[in-house]
DNA sequence: GTGGTCTAGACCACC
DNA sequence: GTGGTCTAGACCACG
């Protein structure tokens, strides 16, 4: 497990990690059933406190991508995949705001959706796995 | 201007009102050179502080977007459209974890693909503009 | 805000404070916005630590009976009262043990189903609110 | 004997298997005087540690439910059902907090109570054995 | 050794 | 003033 962190970033450390993992996961870096290092293992890994690497699992539990499994610690959780209506109005949100600030970035229609589709491309192995 | 705010969110209000200011400039609901509200009347109008406000046109400023003119107030920059390769590296990194969740989230690539392209063809409007 | 808490039982504070939370929002004891106490203040109040609190507040605005307003503090949310088939099934699977217990327990099922309405009944009172 | 066990739950494991077996002796699925399986069994049969299984039949037998005999193993006991003014009122308390998530949860008072008399009438057909 | 809980104390962003 | 985050250190229940 690599983490990119960026402590002097506005982003919190423990979104952060997240962030991390869910890139990990959907690319397939992370098996489903995996097991995660324990919290203290990687708290020491990355340098912050224990709390901070325990607060990121426990909202990657809550919104269901890890299972806290009392006998392996965390494992990555057999996704669900489902669509929820709430959910997808929040990414398409967050996507209207990043294309507009994109767009005004000076980033052209076809380099972002090549991008995107690339980016897709690479999450789209895990589905077979 | 009428924004959509959400005071239980966790992003900050100032940050929602830049937020929605840029989706307006960028699909041209703004247009260069056009006057915003007031701060004060804005401020009023949405019953925030007059800082919130303050803050959001001030960023705004500062990222290009916004001329703070001593007469006419707060009014659409002269866009540059000029890429900046830090931004855009920060947008890219953005993209690949909203994808990623977008991915986990069961939504296909094509429907990604497809409402991205729709967002950005919104925005090109104002490029003649 | 009255809380009952046993700082000697084996449950957590944190999900007393919850506990009697719901308990007094079910019984209209907290109304719909009505603000809590911040969570230094609720903190101090019952003696004990902030983050504690924080927690309590923080897993119901999770759960969606609270909101955490950036102005005003946590205040009671508009509750959805929507079915969950997830949670449903997890609340018959608590009855069922519960009524084990107390059928072992030598407790009578009319005495249980009496008791079990009279709570109810106290509920009801504020739908109307 | 099969047992519904959740590893991830927040419950641990030892009550999940408590919770299983009360259940199955206020059915009847276990009568008075029946052996449970070995502690040794039941821990690869379910695949847990011997100590897991271990604590669970002990503290059985300390709230009365089964008797340890050297030669049997574990047994259902005679069950004292007699009331328990302490036990009653933990019980009286955990089902406020059961009625007010179910409130909450929209779940209706005719929906809940008629659940509830069929949960109790399954156990009341051990009375007779 | 694992995660869960709690404390104490600190700084920060926001309103 | 509010909640959000992070640290440090402690104890406990569980498996």
């Amino acid at each position: 497990m690599k983490l990119e962190l960026d402590f002097s970033s506005s982003k919190s450390i423990y979104l952060q990690i997240e962030d991390n993992l869910i890139k990990a996961i959907a690319k397939g870096d992370l098996k489903i059933g995996e097991s995660l290092p324990s919290v203290r293992s990687m708290a020491e890994d990355i340098g912050v406190n224990l709390h901070t690497v325990n607060k990121a699992y426990n909202e990657l539990k809550d919104r269901g991508y890890l299972n806290i499994d009392r006998r392996k610690g965390a494992v990555v959780a057999d996704l669900p995949m489902k669509k929820n209506e709430i959910k997808e109005k929040e990414l398409f949100d967050e996507l209207e705001i990043l294309i507009s600030n994109s767009f005004l970035s000076g980033i052209q229609k076809d380099e972002f959706l090549k991008l995107a589709e690339k980016i897709y491309n690479e999450c789209e192995v895990v589905k077979n796995d």
